[in-house]
RNA sequence: GGUGAUAUCGUCUCGCGGUCUAGGACGCCGCCCUCUCACGGCGGAAACCAGGGUUCGAGUCCCUGUUUCACUACCA
């Protein structure tokens, strides 16, 4: 039974790719890289009522930015294409035929107001085996009838035929053997009048066949239709080469109670989307991570430990472990609620871990942004400084908030710094302490700040005070990385100029 | 309503019959470090859904109930 690895990972282009979905990307993913098979992307637009412009290049644009690769693919090519559904009618066509020609599928004339009245007539209708008789089919019907609607072109869908009463096992790799009774199912449409096209469930199993799928790895939504997919496999006559079924737990609303939404993200303020979305239609903005200021690496590691664990304590992982140790086995089995302060403290994680030449690669667009040429500032300028404040952001975006003082010198001074270290008479001191930094030949952190403590030292002078009313001087608030980190890398001539500057704007504030 | 899945700190979870006075992480609180804010270090509060079994012994196995989630479309 040994088969070579193939899964895919098969969305409808019906708008930004979840971020639930793109987990079941990645398990996909970690799954094929592990066991050294093929990922396939497939999209499928069956449903032509919600296709949404964009969306497919969207989906994409996602995985690549988060590093989920795909081997086959509407855009990577493949010996088993098209990989689009909307190019597959043809084939979908044959394979209907097959089933009607067996036995196993039916034409139903019912329309969709025909169903609904039938809906609202009996409490808890369901086309089955016990109700099919009272519809208009071709097993109801006798089949001159059925000819002559067809050759007169009514519209019709094509049903499976559920046989009623047989147990049917759907074994699932996290979740055991899932048995339920057919005669709960329905007999679901498997092919649309309304656009030629066939529904999910034929289409997925057509093309699951034909692509070779070894393993669907699914979100559990799936696992109430999966006894149907079991049955169509059987039916197709391809039950001996059935892919092994994995349904994945969803991912829930942080607080509340239902899985993760679109309207969560606007709703508690973080993003549900990988990248930024702008809906085509309603012209609605949807944050995403990527914009949000989150490394790929970090929303990778975050999505893979939301369902998932190693077994052990670790949790930093980066890709190639988790490639090296992903497991169904230690998939849960529950939805897993989504815990953005958790992600936040991976992206934290990521950046506090990040090469500061990396760091201050992510951080030029924000010296842009604030009218700082970055090309007045060497290289090595720059990585110093994000170097110095990484490990205390979560974001990129935090950077400037964060150092960029080191490229612009105080406009304003924190009023509530200024109360509490300015006093009448610090501008005293403070002038002593230029004469003291301007008499250092060697400003390198240690040796400034020996002579600069020692200086405090000798005249009996309040160490926070003078400390704090320097930094205030320099950094334009009281805080911020060690003091004299910071003035060796401004170097003295712009470290005086700022406690100059201080000096002549800041004012005592009495209160 | 029906069917299925599910069940350990607020959250993500390790646990696969004794080593559990239940461990780790996020978040929260306190202490230390300290010129500030952070980082870091140390410590703390915080959980086995309930009831029955099985067993010498149950967080771990079984049953029932309950909980939560999903599905129940000519959507995926």
């Amino acid at each position: 039974m040994e088969r070579k690895v193939r899964v895919r990972f098969a969305p409808s282009p019906t708008g930004p790719l979840h971020i639930g979905g793109v987990r079941t990307a990645l398990y996909n993913y970690l799954f094929a890289r592990q066991m050294g098979g093929t990922m396939i992307l497939r999209i499928e637009d069956t449903d032509s009522n919600r296709f949404v412009p964009g969306a497919e290049d969207y989906i994409n644009e996602a995985l690549a930015w988060l590093g989920i690769g795909i081997d086959e693919g509407v855009r990577e090519g493949g010996e088993y294409g098209p990989y689009k559904q909307s190019e597959r009618r043809d084939i979908y066509r044959h394979y209907v035929q097959q089933l009607l020609d067996a036995g196993r599928a039916y034409y139903a004339f019912d329309t969709p107001e025909e169903l609904d009245a039938k809906r609202a007539e009996i409490k808890n209708f369901q086309y089955d085996a016990s109700t099919r008789m009272q519809m208009r089919n071709s097993l109801s019907m006798p089949a001159d009838e059925v000819k002559r609607l067809i050759d007169e072109g009514h519209k019709y869908v094509v049903r499976i035929k559920i046989e009623p009463d047989r147990d049917v096992t759907v074994n699932d790799l996290i979740r055991g053997e899932v048995t339920i009774n057919s005669s709960v199912l329905d007999d679901k449409v498997l092919y649309k009048s309304a656009d030629d096209l066939p529904t999910y469930h034929l289409a997925n199993i057509v093309d699951d066949h034909l692509m070779e799928v070894s393993h669907v790895i699914r979100g559990e939504e799936w696992l109430p239709s999966a006894p149907l997919h079991v049955l169509l496999y059987e039916a197709f006559g391809w039950a001996d080469t059935m892919p092994q079924w994995v349904h994945l737990p969803l991912l829930l609303k942080p607080d509340g109670k239902g899985k993760l939404s679109k309207r969560d993200g606007d709703r508690l303020g973080f993003p549900v989307f990988p990248l930024e979305w702008h809906d085509p239609a309603s012209g609605d903005l949807s944050s995403g991570y990527r914009e949000g200021g989150y490394l790929p690496e970090a929303v990778v590691n975050f999505l893979a430990l939301l369902g998932w664990n190693p077994g052990d304590d670790r949790e930093i992982m980066s890709m190639d472990e988790l490639i090296r140790d992903f497991s169904f086995e230690h998939c849960s089995k529950k939805g897993a609620k989504f815990d953005y302060e958790k992600g936040k403290w991976f992206n934290h994680e990521y950046l506090s871990a990040m090469d500061d030449a990396k760091l201050a690669g992510l951080f030029k667009p924000q010296l842009a942004e604030h009218e700082v040429n970055a090309d007045d500032y060497s290289d090595e300028f720059i990585a110093r400084a994000v170097g110095m404040v990484k490990t205390r952001i979560n974001f990129v975006k935090d950077l400037w908030a964060n150092c960029g003082f080191f490229f612009k010198a105080p406009e304003a001074y924190a009023e509530k710094d200024v109360k509490k270290r300015w006093k009448p008479g610090t501008d005293d001191i403070m002038r002593q302490l230029v004469g003291v930094l301007d008499g250092i030949d060697d400003f390198s952190s240690a040796n400034a700040e020996a002579i600069v403590l020692g200086w405090i030292k000798d005249n009996e002078m309040h160490m926070g005070n003078v400390m704090n009313a320097f930094r205030l001087t320099v950094v334009g608030e009281c805080k911020g990385p060690h003091m004299f980190d910071i003035t060796e890398l401004l170097g003295k001539e712009e470290t005086i100029k700022r406690i100059e500057r201080g000096i002549a704007n800041i004012q005592p504030i009495d209160a």
